[in-house]
DNA sequence: CTGAAAGCGCTTACAG
DNA sequence: CTGAAAGCGCTTACAG
């Protein structure tokens, strides 16, 4: 037999009360003296009593743990997201179980229902791109971009995206190229989209999406990035650190100086931003922010049930919706465009970027 | 009421059989006739039915969580480890259950006893620099640096180090200057002890601690690098990825090109290093291995204590202890040295940073 | 091969 | 204000 404390009974016992009493006491629910409750919760504490998790979950139907699935949790985003919700959630009294989806679409499934047989009381999912969950038979809370329809709480990655154009567009950018890793991310097109729209009709931007394949030792793996330079671009905004610090790092390599010839941004705030030269700009999300929202609404659901009669159904999208705003953090990566170039009049029309 | 599939009180009734009979068939301990446990499987699954985590819990003891607490869940290696512990442990049936001890000492006692609280049956810790973890009360598997007493899986950092150090050694390094976060890590310690030791006597190291502080906007935070190429360094070996693209950027920047005028090393294999150029050479570790070992380790002292009297006690020590060999990963930022130095019998004996 | 019964630790009506 | 009792869903000896 493990470590197991006391239990209920062994307290009642040493005191010669019931275990009703007992639990009365340190539940705090009342209907029971001051006196006695004070001398129960003296000798729980002095006994070391924990109460089991196991007894509780199988008597209230409540095992006060939330699940977090993840779409991949390698994901560089993922220790802060996985922070602030472990935060959010314990502060609430609950726990988090992880379940990684590696990828695979069939493997998100599989990933929540473990989680679901393990009892989790509701449910935090960060969903693959383009995937779409439904009613799951527990509370749940998307986390996405506001584009992702279902999505419950998330950054306004529009939002932000505007704020990182209008940004580029003060210092006189308006011919920048966007990079970003694939159009079916709806966190990624809100990015891009948000840039596009604050930069405006004079500007002229190029998408270039990156492939994720990584390339083998010796292999080019060049975006052509200077090229882009020579065509007149002077900045290159991403969707992610990491494809900024990839930018960054070619066209510094290519003898383009950061930020006096071209400007560079990334998204997240990811460590790696404080620690290149220039350092980058970025824009952060509020994950604690987020985190707390998502939590709350879940138990505020959670709650409901308890009252209420069955709740019809839990699919996300009744969730409430709820947007947080990014911040810009202004590095040293950006700078005002010093090359004058000549107006480029072309009209530019990107299918499908509309905001939905 | 929450999402409660039927139970095996349901299934029973259906089946015309008794609950036990339908716990001993689907639980496939044999005692059930081919022909019935066949049929009860099948309406078990048609039911959809999903065991209780919670009855079973209460009745065995047991709930099949690993609990798994990080110094910091925002260290940029977490996602590596988090996913590779998932993976290990939901192969064999177990949930993963998180905490975050974001930095204190005390915050990290506290995540230990919140999962103690939730009753998961063994943990898994990442201790944080310098911290000792005692007795718990259940199986603890510590991954840390071999050098860290009660150490149970690892990679082996120093002769990681070694490994590093010997590919520095045959490019023609002799002059290399070592970063590292601080001193009071094992980890850190073993893989510069390694590396040094791999350099032998004839190689002068430096070493250069980089505060963790983040410096405000506007100050600057070279690190100088540029100051100890001039010196005649031709290498910089770090501890980390992160502080690899610290230093490979400032020292781009300063003008220096890499590699063919200096190495730049980093450790971990994080998703930065693919993308920087030229991309890093650096240290991966089997984390996969790692978090197979220390499930496996877990789940046998388990089983241990299952059929055995109770455990003396389950201190860290007494687990098994194991180390996983990492693996060089020889990338673009290393190249032979060129410049030909004059070589310069400097005795360097740095204190307190032999092998334990 | 199958089933009746006990019990894991808790909480919650319900009496007293 | 306090306690006896039922029951959450399971598994495991123990009989039959």
């Amino acid at each position: 037999m493990p470590r197991s404390g006391p239990r209920l009974s062994r307290i009642a016992q040493s005191l010669g009360v019931s275990v009703a009493t007992v639990s009365n006491a340190l539940s705090g629910k009342g209907r029971v003296s001051a006196e006695l409750s004070a001398r129960i919760k003296k000798t729980a504490e002095e006994m070391g009593y924990v109460p089991s998790q196991a007894g509780r979950a199988l008597r209230t139907g409540r095992t006060g743990v939330i699940g977090l699935v993840l779409a991949d949790i390698a994901n560089p985003l993922f220790p802060q997201i996985a922070q602030a919700i472990e935060f959010a959630a314990s502060e609430a009294g609950y726990g988090v179980l992880i379940a990684d989806s590696r990828g695979a679409s069939s493997l998100q499934m599989e990933a929540i229902d473990r989680l679901l047989e393990r009892g989790v009381d509701a449910m935090i999912v960060i969903p693959r791109r383009g995937t779409r969950i439904g009613a799951l038979g527990c509370p749940v809370a998307l986390i996405d971009s506001p584009s992702t329809p279902g999505n419950s709480v998330s950054a306004d990655h529009w939002e932000a995206g505007l704020a990182m154009g209008q940004h580029l567009r003060e210092l006189g950018h308006r011919k920048v190229l966007l990079l970003g890793s694939g159009s079916e991310s709806n966190v990624q097109n809100d990015r891009l989209g948000g840039i596009r729209a604050a930069l405006g009709k004079e500007a002229v931007c190029e998408t270039l999406w990156i492939a994720h394949r990584k390339p083998r030792n010796g292999e080019d793996f060049s975006l052509g990035l200077a090229g882009y330079y020579a065509r007149g671009f002077t900045a290159f905004a991403t969707t992610s650190d990491l494809h900024a610090l990839r930018a960054l790092s070619e066209l510094q390599r290519a003898g383009i100086s950061i930020p006096s010839q071209a400007s560079v941004t990334g998204f997240d705030d990811l460590a790696l931003a404080e620690v290149t030269s220039p350092r980058l700009t970025t824009m952060r999300m509020d994950m604690p922010r987020i985190a707390e929202l998502a939590v709350k609404a879940l138990i505020e659901r959670l709650d409901l049930q308890d009252v209420g009669e069955r709740m019809p159904s839990s699919s996300p999208v009744e969730a409430a919706q709820a947007k947080v705003a990014m911040q810009l953090v202004v590095r040293d990566s950006t700078a005002p465009v010093t090359r004058s170039l000549p107006y480029q009049a072309i009209q530019e029309n990107p299918a499908g970027e509309l905001r939905p």
